[in-house]
DNA sequence: AACCACATGTAATTCGTTACATGATTCG
DNA sequence: CGAATCATGTAACGAATTACATGTGGTT
């Protein structure tokens, strides 16, 4: 119910519509949290409110037609119950890692470069609205919320340290030894050299 | 078509069957690559059979009934422009943070503590194998795979890093400012305290 | 008048997991 | 000989995305 529990926890910063919390996802996203499209939020705010745990500001039909949500006392409640719920341990997801994991001498180390390249960017960017994020004179930044921004922040440093280090080891081709007691790496690019040639001749 | 790819860069590394594909993302699963289950594994492996990408080996009926499956030319070929593609970035989906975003001053602090000291715990757990497997006696390590277990290193130091440190400030009751230009810590507590007073009186 | 941002919603489809069904072989 | 492990597979279900459908209000 993890994905109800999120959007209980984007309503308790205060009472939003559909569409402000697809927006919320939508830049700090990147690094800390996770995206949603509407898809997925609309029919998940429907339910929540059947079940008792948000419900619909009345306003005074200014403006525009919209649903401004609001957390209900067992909407709260349920929230504290499942913070207090130890947290799953995160799964990451990185093609980069498996495309690296597999990568072998018969490829252009130069293209493996340009991917590490362009992820720096990526993370460069993501870096530097972390590091504003907490001053940036508009945002709301709990004390809490500090502390899991100084965590962004250090996991990024960390991946562009790497970044700068495995780019200087592939540029001047100084790669380390890993662990093959079997010549697996050696018989990878004959399996591999035998069927592309096989090929070739067809 | 990325799980397909992952499959494909896995019988890149020798010929497997289905069982053996699920056991390899079981344990080193953890931290770089990602879990993936019999319901998903054996149709896909089918139907990459039926697309060309991969073929049966034929052995000589020795023992169990199994399908050890090896790449095609055009599944080395695939799986060589799929690393060629510019990979994604990657999503990280972390209930932790989300957990920690929305902490506020009427929570117990010593429970998000214990949260904390599990996850210090799990990661250190894989950092120890990490840190291990490149020299651990039987896995196949690459040199390309030891950069990238190199990161995984590096941000699980880090991480543990940040959880000392946050631990310590929640102990000591130190947290930083945060950014709070309309009063909405405040705000939040107020809508809390009325939701649940309401509640009680009921 | 046209366009963009605001705003809500649903249907079809894709994707993956869980649970189940089945059976062989090895080991104690 | 019973349990654990090896091994393959499918059906039902659940979760989430994409694409579509619709309409308002402010700005140029």
């Amino acid at each position: 119910m993890s994905v109800e529990h999120t959007l209980l926890a984007v309503l308790s910063y205060w009472p939003s519509t559909g569409y402000d919390i697809k927006a919320e996802f939508e830049h700090k996203a990147a690094s800390l949290y996770w995206g949603m499209s509407y898809g997925s939020i609309y029919p998940k705010l429907k339910k929540l409110e059947e079940e008792g745990f948000i419900y619909t500001l009345e306003q005074e039909a200014e403006g525009r037609r919209k649903k401004l949500y609001e957390l209900t006392p067992k909407g709260w409640e349920e929230l504290e119950n499942w913070q207090r719920m130890s947290p799953a341990y995160p799964v990451v997801k990185d093609e980069l890692f498996v495309k690296l994991s597999t990568w072998h001498d018969d490829m252009d180390s130069s293209i493996l470069i340009g991917h590490l390249q362009k992820r720096r960017e990526e993370t460069e960017d993501i870096l530097r609205f972390v590091k504003e994020w907490p001053s940036n004179g508009y945002s709301f930044v709990s004390k809490f919320s500090a502390l899991a921004i100084r965590f962004a922040e250090m996991r990024l440093e960390a991946e562009i340290k790497w970044i700068e280090e495995a780019t200087h080891i592939l540029k001047t081709n100084d790669l380390p030894e890993g662990q093959d007691l079997n010549g697996n790496a050696d018989k990878i690019l004959k399996r591999r050299r035998m069927a592309l040639k096989e090929n070739e001749e067809k």
